[in-house]
DNA sequence: TTGTATGCGTTATCAT
DNA sequence: ATGATAACGCATACAA
């Protein structure tokens, strides 16, 4: 185990512990003679300074704490390993824990990661719980707290978000223009400002190309596959199929391009079908999806530095920011 | 921010610091009443005593370091997952880093963790590199290590493998009694040692079932889905192809599925297909893909519970946990 | 049963 | 330029 500890380097030296100090924070007044010699005896030593003492002392834990709605998929992932690539630089440790889509679960990380002291935390909230004046009343405060995805742009936090609107939009108005005339839109939960979002970007694409209502339909499904499959064989049996799906995201997308196989409708020639939020998966399948691409990772890193700058009490410029995507044009939307 | 102290509390009850110490530790002699409204006014001013004083009295950090080769992986993420189910219930925190399937920077996030004083380490290596040699060292010293996955059985350390060798040897069989005569297998990097033994678990089927060498082949690809796409379009032009490929993992598996859909080669009917590591894709795309599942969330659990105690100096039975899985048989291997 | 005093390993203030 | 010493918040050996 890693034990000498300051007082053993200044001894073995005979020097004061004050000097040793000195010379791993290097702001101080030392002879630079003296500085490079303990720390070059440090180094021998195997001397580190103990960071527990110094979190002690500095009253800091340099712990950040983040909570995901779960981290076994892509998307949160990809924003944790923004967050810890920024936090990591800064000299801070990340504790990760997951709601599990549960405000109370969510709610509990909070209590722990808190109770640990950490210097700040980044949420990606599982839905608009109560929650959210709780933390609006930590934030007042004085606890640094930035918000990532799923919160609405109201909110009055700072906060990560994506442009749903405008990518819904986007992906919807590229149906349009492949020539579909008829576009259903299988939309989350309602109580997720996401879904919300898509659902407005779409219904603009269709006043902007004046569809006229029976040509669209929103129907609410689930953010699962096996919730788009219901709604499909539904549709299916009622003889109500549309000229093309746009989708809450991949998993939806990737369902109904399954089950329109099954029942031997051809994807893009049949019907069209775009996914949303892409993942890995896009562009592994035949056919190939075509996606909305979120910048998971610059999301992440984003938020991070947001909270650094929040902590350090530097003044940003802007409390939201509202990030771009890409619209990823495959197979599975282009018929020729 | 959280600022009440063990003195303030103590101070508001007339009380000494050490009382309300033992309050909250209650193993100590303590009367039941004065415990009890301790703890209701340590509530109502809520106070919690700062890990971290607690951590630098105890001398434990209450931190795990877990190095995974990367956490935007299905895989590594269930397994993480499983560990920080275990540990948290333990009171301890989990600090995750990443390899990027880089051996020196495993290295570095090691000595990163090792200077945060963690008091264990949970480590799946990126590949069997001469940090292995480290570690043993840093074992021996009394630093508490446990691997998971990618590490040879002869490795003298507490380990939890997956037994690559017998569900290749099923999955392989499995192929031949659903008739392919002629089975090729696409390999990983065969400086991986789960390369290395899927590839003995296949051959032993070969050698079981007395498969010529005429009808079978070993042939080296890599763990990416790109690895594939260039060997099997090889294949097509030599006029080459097998009856079925057993491939080292679902992305593997599923490139080879699209190539051959765009050959217009049908699987399973004409060529059987068949995964490893078993993806949540394997159930979603189309044809449903074969593969063998990997306990990964309970790989998790079962190493941070070995870790759990061996820093509690409880003594193993077993220091290797070899675990075994599921084969789950789908379409893209069953022709009729 | 409770209180006093010491130390964990640092950093920072004040001397020298 | 360097050393002595007091904190940081807690647990614990010892005293009462």
């Amino acid at each position: 185990m890693n034990k000498t500890t300051i007082k053993d380097v200044a001894k073995r030296l005979n020097v004061s512990i004050s000097s040793v100090s000195r010379a791993f924070n290097d702001k101080y007044d030392i002879k630079k003679e003296t500085r490079e010699r303990i720390l070059r005896v440090a180094k021998e030593m195997g001397y580190h300074p103990n960071p527990i003492a110094q979190k002690l002392k500095q009253n800091k834990s340099f712990n950040i704490g983040v909570i995901v709605p779960e981290f076994i998929n892509e998307y949160y992932s990809e924003v944790i390993s923004g967050i810890q690539e920024v936090l990591n630089v800064n000299g801070y440790q990340v504790l990760t824990m997951q709601s599990n889509n549960c405000p109370s679960l969510e709610f509990k990380n909070v209590e722990t990661l808190l109770n640990n002291r950490v210097d700040g935390l980044i949420i990606c909230p599982s839905c608009d719980s109560e929650n959210m004046n709780f933390y609006l009343e930590k934030i007042s405060k004085g606890q640094h707290i930035v918000f990532v995805n799923r919160v609405k742009e109201s909110f009055p936090a700072k906060k990560v978000l994506f442009n749903n609107i405008k990518w819904s939009y986007l992906a919807t108005e590229h149906l349009i223009q492949k020539g579909y005339k008829k576009i259903y839109h299988l939309a989350g939960n309602k109580n997720l400002s996401i879904s919300h979002d898509r659902i407005s970007g779409f219904k603009k694409a269709m006043e902007k190309y004046k569809f006229p209502t029976s040509s669209f339909k929103i129907i609410e499904t689930g953010l699962l596959a096996e919730d788009a499959t219901v709604i499909v064989e539904e549709l299916i049996l009622d003889d109500d199929l549309p000229d093309a799906f746009m989708c809450i995201n991949d998993l939806v997308a990737l369902s109904v391009i399954s089950i329109l196989s099954e029942h031997s409708i051809a994807v893009p020639e049949d019907i069209g079908v775009i996914g949303f939020t892409e993942t890995k998966m896009a562009s592994l399948m035949s056919p190939k999806l075509s996606s909305v691409k979120q910048p998971t990772y610059e999301m992440g890193k984003t938020a991070a530095e947001m909270l650094c700058k929040s902590i350090n009490n530097i003044v940003i410029e802007r409390e939201t920011v509202i990030m771009n995507g890409d619209l990823n044009i495959r197979k599975s939307s282009s018929r020729s």
